[in-house]
DNA sequence: AAGTGTGAAGCAGTTCACAGCA
DNA sequence: TGCTGTGAACTGCTTCACACTT
């Protein structure tokens, strides 16, 4: 593996090659071109091409890539290789969503614990994940877990965020619609439906 | 309003600057200077200048933007100056999530119908949207609706997106991690929940 | 004094063309 | 022949410095 630095938008599209190979493999393709991994992610073949070059040599000149192998290199670059935890904050329509969602486990992530205010749904189980009181959310620490997925409403958000990053929490997934105040060491991925939306119409 | 060639990274960050304003708004504040906007935001400030250099002269030197007027004028070149009408389709957890997000509207968007093919869910009403029988996909034509949520399972995403585009469908939210197959036209914003949970180990 | 608007410089990412390997 | 890997050219965004306005 290279060392060399790679610029942010090749690590972004990483992911997705990664989505595109897991879907060639259980199709049951074993190699494959630039240009067919392109067409999959809508990019050009020489910008994958490029993309990998920066790590290394991926492929054989008048074959292609091994689908397998390639699969296993990028999981490691993107530290995918070894299992990561996440818990889950917030479990209204959108946490139950998301730990009903059975796609993490092919990326090696899983969310172990989920934590809600409601009294009635403590104790109760969804997604195979067992809710518990927000009020205990100190107990993360316990768990080992380096990652987190907001759901609460807005207005909770940063006061569910500050315990979080206190018992390790590292890298943020946040759905609601407000800027989160975190150190720069943790790294917060914003997702707001909102203006994913409203994005649309400049575009049509 | 000036006509150039926008960046598209610029167009990228008014959904950005809007959020902002209408926060600021809500406080009460009526002035904004390009550093406190850019605070908002988590960008420099004389990129929020340049960036709204392309469209005109939106502030006052040694004063700063009108708040509202500023909104006003991002509204309008993102094109929410004027309702525009959403479908939801598949009306699961996240679906009803979406439905049930209030958000909307002060980006001007309306969801004012929701489809799903299970037969105990048709004629409820989630988030004040009554859910309509799946296979009636055509009646959206009537509707005048030009943009699209799609919360189904991945493998019948292309199957209810085809007919979306035939009714005049022109932008698409998909949350399903599968690539959708539409005509050039046709704007497809994507969402992955498990790929964006995926990035995150690298960062951190 | 405070804060905007912008030409120009600098930098990063994309695109190209082609050498090299199976 | 088919396809990869990559230096070099190109393109476009970011950053800067400062003139200008209130």
């Amino acid at each position: 593996m290279r060392y060399a630095r790679i610029p942010d938008q090749t690590i972004r599209r990483l992911p997705l090659y990664l989505r595109a190979l897991f879907l060639m493999a259980e199709q049951g393709q074993t190699e494959v071109s630039s240009k067919d991994l392109s067409e999959h992610v809508g990019v050009h073949a020489w910008q994958v091409r490029k993309d990998f070059s920066f790590f290394g040599e991926f492929g054989r000149p008048g074959v292609g890539y091994q689908v397998s192998w390639l699969t296993d290199q990028i999981k490691t670059i993107l530290r995918l290789d070894s299992e990561k935890k996440a818990v889950l904050v917030g479990v209204g329509n959108l946490g139950a969503a998301v730990l009903s969602f059975s796609g993490f486990n092919k990326y090696n992530l899983t969310i172990i614990a989920a934590f809600d205010a409601d009294v009635n749904k403590i104790g109760q189980t969804v997604g195979g994940v067992e809710i518990r009181d927000v009020a205990c959310l100190d107990s993360v620490g316990e768990l080992n877990a380096t990652l987190a997925v907001i759901t609460v409403p807005g207005q909770v958000a940063q006061a569910v965020v500050d315990p979080l990053v206190n018992v390790g929490i590292r890298g943020i997934l946040n759905f609601t619609s407000c800027r989160l105040i975190v150190p720069d060491q943790i790294r917060v991925t914003n997702i707001d439906i909102g203006m994913d939306l409203a994005s649309l119409p400049y575009y049509i």
